[in-house]
DNA sequence: CTTATCATCTCGCTCAGCAAGATACTTGTT
DNA sequence: AACAAGTATCTTGCTGAGCGAGATGATAAG
């Protein structure tokens, strides 16, 4: 148990390689929220509406329709803070509300394809960097990025 | 032109290798939000409290004295948000304004133990997993994820 | 000693998000 | 068919984080 103590201890005290590259993600971390905030910021919008896009995007991407209660519930709000969050946005032109045919109490939220650009815009050359700076990996350089952020995402739970 | 068009449309049709570990670092910044988030909630707290804190906690890190004003603009806050985000800290206990000696001007922020012990408590697992994960790496694929999060943060800006 | 500058704080306001409840639609039961 | 219960979204009134403008206190320059 002291042993266990004193190991710990000295684990603090030299921080090794595997604690650079922890500081490291955290600096990645908090660098690309600072961008996304300026994005927000520059286009009027606030963080969680920007968040929101996102998740929207992701949802088309993978081609699920969503609806405005589990774009609230994604993004941690309530009913009443995600009708305000869906009027913002289609107030601002970002988004379109489609009742569902089927199930009339149903609202889908879709993105308008001027949102989808401004994000481009933005987030679009910081992605052309990424895959160019990973042309250059090989094979098992690649799994091990791969295995490392996968290994994070679950973590985070 | 129009065959670089199509070059371009060929290449998002295509996702590759890359672009799945690009959606993978996406997917990591949001989930580490969400945990942050979470952590935030848990404790009374407001995300950007939480941002406040790890900032003050990196400036001790690296030895540095940080004053309110200086908080304040690393987090994008004017002069009033940064008085009223360091009197909820205070009046929370996670740290205490020491007005400079030198210049009585200055109000330095100091972390307390609390706020320190508080954040091990939920950081800390999440930090040695990441630890262990990349015990397991060769150098070649530490250096790999190195680069890639380096590239990411110079990317950001 | 006066004026300019700097760091922080105070005041009044705006607006994102919450809690509670209303509204509209669907489904199951008798 | 009629009614009750459940589900999805919207409305209302409020709390509180953050902003703009300006006050206060401290230092520096003339």
């Amino acid at each position: 148990m002291s042993d266990q103590g004193r190991e710990e201890l000295a684990e603090r005290a030299e921080p090794g390689p595997e604690m650079e590259i922890v500081h490291l993600l955290r600096a990645v971390v908090v660098d690309l929220g600072r961008s996304t905030a300026r994005f927000a910021q520059r286009n009027g919008m606030h963080p969680t509406e920007v968040r929101a896009l996102i998740a929207l995007m992701d949802a088309a991407r993978a081609g699920e329709e969503i609806t405005a209660g589990r774009l609230g519930s994604e993004l941690g709000l309530n009913s009443a803070g995600t009708t305000a969050l869906v009027d913002r946005l289609e107030r601002a032109g970002h988004v379109r509300r489609v009742r569902d045919a089927r199930d009339r109490r149903k609202v889908s939220i879709e993105v308008e394809e001027r949102a989808v650009a401004l994000g481009r815009s933005h987030f679009g050359p910081l992605i052309d960097r990424a895959v160019e700076l990973l042309r250059g990996y090989d094979e098992r350089e690649l799994a091990a990025v791969r295995r490392f952020l996968t290994g994070m995402r679950q973590a985070a739970d």
